[in-house]
DNA sequence: ACCTGAACACCGTTCAAGT
DNA sequence: ACCTGAACACCGTTCAAGT
């Protein structure tokens, strides 16, 4: 039996012979993700990610311009799915209350961002297009905003939401009560058991959402 | 005229004699905050700061074990100033019902949070007191979180506000839409003039409150 | 044309030597 | 006893050489 030539050098991982055309690309997106997940968002360096997937560090940069621009399709990718979940809560009651539509909105809203804290953290750490780089990053933010806001208009023009200071600001309203149950849930501030988690919600939306549908 | 003898090595700074106790300690701080403020969370760090200070950068860890050390000084820092502002706010009114009480706490909070935007992101971005290093960071929140839901609970005692679920989840109601909209305001998802802070604070936090106070 | 290792300019932190 | 520079093990990113 001839002798194994020894490695001349070990790898972390086995190294996958062959990622083609998009793979790495996505590989790279779910270790980021993993990483941040454990570890928080500085626990994610494109090295790690590449190590973990036995490449060189710099076959991200086929990919990705740079870290950042990984960072931005992950948050990318997050934004839709946020979106996703809240046009599927409301497609789910058409024929319910103003006040149940929008209860379900955020209750999807806080259950999506409970249940994906590192895409959460990407999505709402560091603003990404701060600098107008990213713009692909608000069109499914500003959809989102708006399946908010036409549900408030919905219900002041069936008159079962007080008009108050206009559509914007209600939803705006609702918006910060989601966003922020979403972030301390996150950061550990509120804890919740999973099982809980819906009705949690509720209680704790439930007071925005009434003093929205409440008339003066 | 004798030649002046040439610098050795070019320093940044003028770089102070020397700080007499605590005032290295305290400048540190101070440069953290701005670099967190002009540059983001990841702009701040130790060699910079000391850099800026005209100190070695060895300098730092006679005043702090490491960079999360200083970090947390920061946010200590923060919450107590919150806490004073949220305790200025309710102080000032001591006639005032229920409902304008609760209003002025969030205006205190969104209000201090809007105008320390380093300090918020320190304070609220990574969680420092994860893995129990820093207990003391607990004490100002928990009393914050003490001023709010003792408004709340005296506030159904007197029966201007609903029982509901109880003081503690009226609290976190209240929490949530207070924390979202200040940190949708710091990372600028909502855009507000300075000027015009106050009032659109309460036009959006008013929903809220009024959800709590109305009975069903 | 594609991939990769060395190199560069940064970090935070540790060590060991200066005074 | 105190301060500091060199050193170490990391980064992200650039360069230039390999195939």
């Amino acid at each position: 039996m001839a002798a194994k030539p020894p490695k001349p050098k070990p790898k972390a991982a086995p190294a996958r012979e062959h990622y083609h055309h998009g793979e790495l690309r996505r590989a790279l997106i779910d270790a980021a993700l993993e990483l941040i997940g454990s570890g928080g968002p500085e626990a994610f360096t494109l090295r790690e990610a590449a190590r973990r997937l036995g490449v060189n560090h710099r076959a991200a940069y086929r990919h990705f311009a740079d870290k950042e621009t990984l960072l931005a399709a992950v948050a990318e990718q997050g934004f839709w799915a946020l979106l996703g979940a809240a046009r599927e809560a409301v497609g789910a009651l058409p024929e319910a209350t103003p006040e149940a539509r929008l209860l379900a909105i955020g209750r999807a809203y806080v259950r999506f961002c409970a249940m994906n804290p590192a895409h959460f953290r990407v999505m709402f750490g560091a603003r990404l297009n701060e600098g107008g780089r990213f713009p692909a990053l608000e069109v499914p933010i500003a959809e989102a905003f708006e399946v908010l806001q036409r549900e408030v208009a919905s219900g002041v023009e069936a008159g079962a939401l007080a008009a108050g200071t206009g559509p914007r600001m209600a939803a705006l309203s609702l918006w910060s009560a989601m966003h922020g149950l979403a972030t301390l849930i996150v950061t550990r501030r509120i804890a919740v058991r999973k099982e809980r988690l819906a009705s949690t919600v509720d209680t704790l939306l439930e007071p925005t959402v009434r003093g929205l549908v409440a008339k003066r």
